[in-house]
DNA sequence: CAGTGGTCTAGACCACACT
DNA sequence: GTGTGGTCTAGACCACTGC
């Protein structure tokens, strides 16, 4: 952490407060909103990184000229939202993926039977991995034109060796240039905490839409299945800061053992 | 809203800042948590019922003889929660599930196309309801024993005529006495709802697996597909204040031309 | 010990709803 | 206007971490 204090220029807003005339309609946004939207666009341009500590409170403060109680309500809803992790006596730090607690937290396919975790992690093949052109689906749902180019990834998931899920995922060509076969071969971990590291994409959120669906052939060949018998398929958007879509994903999961947990409140 | 200020007696516990003794460990716990498990007991207990107005915050904090802040804090976390909900100028509510937007909190099956929400309320046909013992399952998830008193609703929720899920409930006897065909039939609106208004029964949050399987012949014909369709199976254990379990439920769902919606973060 | 986040308070003022 | 929740501040003190 820096010892020196932040010069005035890191603060470009005016402060809101001063805006005291009776003018029209000045759409009043809370002070701790603003704040949290400037906390926001540091995450964004890589100021602070996944698992960096970000200032304590009193020097965010200073910095954008507010009380540290007003950092803090910031603070407090970016870390509610997985975005920032407070540790008592520790500081406050940029949530990740390569963490053992919230490793897989976007995993949800458990086995029915035993309250534990996955059974360890997953092993992984990959199946496919190739440079091409967005079709118009992959463009509509990662925001981008058709033809754009994109990377696309097959790979099998299995669990004691026995296959589970099959995946095909989209990445916008342009975030995850040099992602190769080989740097994903390499890996061990999540594949979210590798974003994170190599390309400086963190997936903060992500919308899944859920069907029962019959394996197709080669789905069946892949996940050591019959022909027709009945597999979950996991259609994924999943968003970046500032809700940027950054990857998108088909899953099909075997059940037969396991199941897709959800909590509802 | 009561006029008088309550009296001392309504805080039973004694002020836990007067524990200043420097004794072994006292299991520390912040006063806003204290707050918000009384807060929490009187939602239970009924004093105040889903669709009320609490205490303003200043008489809250009167009761409990704290500040406003920490009755705030504690308000916060239970909103945030769902249990509670503030709208601004006119009080803090306990929340319900008889609400446009609220309604169906927990129903996340959606038309594949357009963003609206599902197609307008569903036609509900009961099948079955009726009286009888708890399985061995059954007793296990809803927390009680085997033999005890449960109801068993079976029933079809149709969109525009085409049927789209089928539904297995039980619910705890005791509970829900006086719940009878006629009750069900005779209701519009979601069920959640009933049990609020007729039962003092709220559900608070609600734990799902969810697998793909394929139809059985009594699935089949209740659901208009031919047998072996895949079919997206939802177990669902639903718990009212402080995690105690009153319904378990198995669904089954048509997903052509419908998925289930889930949000990670 | 110093530095961090966590709790609690008290008071001022703003925004909104009702009457 | 009155009463409600919503924001912001300033300061005191507690609890945890690491030197």
């Amino acid at each position: 952490m820096p010892t020196t204090p932040s010069p005035t220029s890191d603060l470009p807003e005016p402060d809101p407060r001063s805006a005291g005339s009776d003018s029209e309609a000045p759409a009043f946004s809370p002070l701790y909103q603003q704040i949290k939207t400037l906390i926001l666009r540091s995450l964004q341009t890589g100021e602070w990184k996944p698992g960096d500590a970000i200032p304590s409170e009193f020097e965010l403060a200073a910095r954008y000229r507010v009380s540290q109680g007003t950092v803090r309500k910031a603070i407090d809803e970016l870390a509610t939202d997985n975005l920032l992790v407070r540790r008592q006596g520790k500081g406050t730090f940029v949530a990740t993926h390569a963490e053992a607690l919230t490793q897989y937290r976007f995993l949800r396919l458990l086995p029915d039977t035993g309250d534990l975790d996955g059974q360890g992690p997953a092993e992984r093949r990959i199946i496919e991995c190739r440079r091409q052109r967005a079709s118009a689906e992959v463009a509509r749902q990662l925001g981008g034109r058709t033809g754009d180019p994109v990377l696309q990834v097959k790979r099998v998931l299995s669990f004691s060796g026995a296959p589970a899920i099959l995946e095909d995922i989209w990445l916008p060509g342009g975030a995850f240039k040099g992602l190769t076969l080989e740097t994903l071969s390499d890996d061990t971990g999540p594949m979210y905490a590798l974003f994170e590291a190599r390309f400086g994409v963190r997936m903060v959120r992500a919308v899944e839409k859920i069907k029962a669906v019959g394996a197709d052939a080669d789905a069946a060949r892949l996940l050591a299945v019959s022909e027709g018998q009945p597999l979950l398929s996991v259609e994924r958007v999943a968003y970046t800061y500032n809700d940027v879509p950054m990857e998108w994903r088909r899953g099909l999961y075997r059940t037969d053992g396991r199941h897709y947990r959800n909590e509802l409140s």
